[in-house]
This record gives structure tokens, sequence and C-alpha cells, in this order.
DNA sequence: GATTGTGAATAAGTTCACAGCC
DNA sequence: GGCTGTGAACTTATTCACAATC
């Protein structure tokens, strides 16, 4: 129907298992293990076997029954939908402490994935480098968003600036947004937002460690 | 049913949410808005009125019809729920580049919420401080987490010893664990994980970059 | 005999639609 | 008239159950 092959559209949840069963596959292959059964990949990824077997049937990876799937194969087709094109540039806004963890735990994680700029609104930090990253003065941001090809972006501002940052990353073309911020961003349709609330997310641990049920995330 | 009142279980979704409400109730008494409708909640949450009164709902607080919610008894009503006792001492684990970050990240966020130790296994990094926290060596972890009963702990430490020390966290009593490695943690029924993915996130942020639909998270 | 692929069933999460209230 | 509270409908996500396969 559309150029994503006929694949059905794979939800974000779905994605997000993907990038985790990719993770194992590579871990695997470099320890030489040449094939998997979904439980196996199940038991790793903390998922349920059939669900891992519904999340390969949705990108169309057929394994083989009592065989299993081929580790290398696998691995290769995950790889192909998640990055197909070339290398992504990804920007990183507010280059506080934690901005400056994230830049450096980013660094080579994945070879697709490069943050060639970094942008704060300090002139202090502006020139400052952390690995591939040069860090610029937020008035640039349009200019080097677009030298760049900057699509993604990494926010990590404070919270007061959010708002302002994400329109002006929007506006210069980014579509999509890694909010580590605590606001809740409004952004126009066709903008991908997920929202990494560290805080919400130490407040739910410590009212579960209360609960004597359980519950997974 | 049981000692939590007799309010529906909620949701590890539902508890998210309200914590994000309860984040934007003190934000506006602060500035000093006293009543609020659910529409107005629900926009600065980025969630639809209805569901936020479904959540309201849930912890069994009503508002007026009309005239909305009381900002400050319904801060008041999530804050019970949420932080019912008094303070939880917190632990991290992992004192590396992005641990560090956090540590200073949550100094104060949350005033019931105390981190008093940090853990790392580098000599070099045992006795330093940020905030509150004092660093120990992991073979204190025992010992100290009993010291300061901690329920609650923060998992950055490099993949390779994420399950073990999960392992010994869990042998030492903590409930539940808010994991920042990228695996997935085996862990005993009644022990609640919290996974925040960073490396995934990215991943997923940057796929759908490339896709023109939208999507939430 | 163990495993994959998948229709059907179930569960979880959310929205619709509207009664009741101020 | 505009809001809350909520049964019912709907949508999304996951699991069950089993036929097909190696």
């Amino acid at each position: 129907m559309n150029k994503e092959k006929r694949r059905s559209v794979l939800s974000a949840k779905a994605i997000g298992r993907l990038c985790i069963y990719r993770r194992i596959l590579e871990e695997w292959e470099g320890s030489g293990k040449t094939r998997a059964f979904s439980h196996e990949l199940a038991g790793a990824a903390g998922q349920t076997a059939v669900l891992v077997r519904r999340d390969l049937m949705g990108i169309g990876y057929a394994g083989s029954p009592n065989r299993g799937y081929d580790v290398g194969a696998l691995q290769h087709a995950i790889g192909d939908l998640l990055d197909r094109h070339e290398t992504q540039n990804v920007a990183l806004v507010g280059v506080g402490n934690l901005g400056k963890a994230l830049l450096d735990y980013f660094q080579g994680l994945r070879p697709n994935l490069r943050i060639p700029a970094a942008f704060d609104s300090d002139p202090e930090k502006v020139g400052g480098e952390v690995g591939d990253a040069r860090t610029h003065h937020v008035d640039d941001l349009a200019r080097v968003i677009e030298e760049f090809s900057i699509g993604v972006a990494v926010l990590t501002v404070p919270s007061e600036a959010a708002q302002e940052t994400a329109d002006r990353l929007i506006a210069a073309g980014v579509r999509s947004l890694l909010n580590f911020t605590r606001v809740r961003l409004r952004t126009p349709p066709g903008i991908y937002v997920e929202n990494v609330d560290i805080s919400m997310s130490l407040e739910k641990v410590a009212y579960f460690a209360r609960r004597r049920d359980a519950g997974a995330a």
C-alpha cells in the first residue's frame, strides 16, 4: 500500500521490543550463537515466546519449526527495518549534567546514529566537545540543524525552556524528539515524541516498593 | 479488601499519570491557581479529559460539576496516595557519568525521596559525595542498605554487572528497581522493575523520524 | 517431539455518550 | 450551559490453543 513494503504498521511498543531483540541477537552473534528459539529470545528480552513470534511475524521474518531462527539473518532483518537508511544525525539540546552524560552514553552505541551537534544557551559551554559533538549556541540552532540534516533531537534543557526549544527544533526541521524534561510537549501532528520522564519513573518505583504485588514495565 | 482502602488497584500506567498530574498541580498551586477542570489538567499532561477524570475516579477524589477540582486538595489527595509514608530512602548503584548526573538530578526533586547512599566497585570513587549521597563500595551493599532501610534502588552499572547487582540488591531487601541498564532483569515475583532503556528510546525515536505518521509515547 | 505461525479469545486501556449536577 | 462521573463501546495489546512443519 505504501513503500514500507506491505508489512502491517508496527506499533511503537513493537518497535521498542524489536530494538531489544536486535541488541540481544547482536550479542549472541558476537558470542558465536547461530540459532535461537523464540523462547530463548523471550527469556533474554523479558517477554513471552508468543509475543516474540508475533513481533517477528510483524516484520515478515520467518523461522523454521524445530530449528528456530537464524541469529545473523534475523538480526539483519530487524536492523534493516530499524535503520535501513544511512547514518542519521541527532542533536542534543541542553548540555547540563544529564545532557553531557547522555552525549557520552550515546557515543558509539549505534554506528548509524551520530550526534554531531549539541546546543546550549550558556556561552561558556559553546565550543566544548564530547566525542563527535561540538556545542553550539542555541541561537545557531536552525542553521546547524540544517547543515547536518538533523531529524532527531534529544531534549535535556530545563523545564522552563522545554516547549520553546521544542518549537524551534520542529521549525528547523526536526521530526522526532526524545524528551527528558518533565514537560509534556505540545507538538503538531506528524512529530513523534518519546518522553523519558525520569522523575516520574523514580516516583513510580518508590510507590511500587510499598505495594506487595508486582507489575512489569 | 486490603489495607489500601478499597480503591480499585491502580495500574502502573495510571500511577505514572498521577505523578504527572501532581507535578502540574504543585506548579499551579505555586502560581496561585486554586481550581482546575479536567480538560485543563489533560492539556498540561498531554492526555484526554476523560482519562484524567477516570484516573481521579480511581483514587476516589471527587470534583464538583461546573467548578472542577480544587487544586490544593487534589494535589494533596494524589500526594497522599503516592507517598503516604515518611521519607523513603533510595540507593544508586554505579557512579559513572550517568549515575552522577542522576544523583544530581534527583537531589531535592521530591522531599520524600532521599538518596543517602551510592555504590560503586571502583575504590577511587568510594567516599565521594553528591548532595546527601556518600559513595560506598559495593561490597558494603547489604550492610548500608539495611542501615538506611533502603527499599528502592537505581541501577546505573555497566550491563555486564546488571543482573548480579540486582540480585544482591534484592537479597539485601530492595523491593523495587529503576533499571537504566540495557539488560532485562530476571527478578522474583513481588519485585517491581521499571526499565528506562535509553538507547532503545533513542533508536525508537530515530525510527519514527523516518515514518511520516506520528505516534505518542 | 519440539517448534513456528496464527485465528480466536481474552485482557487492558481508552474513548464515547450521556445522565446528573451546579 | 458546561462540567463531572461512569456504563457501555471500542480499540489495542497480549495470550491461548492448535494446525502445520521439520
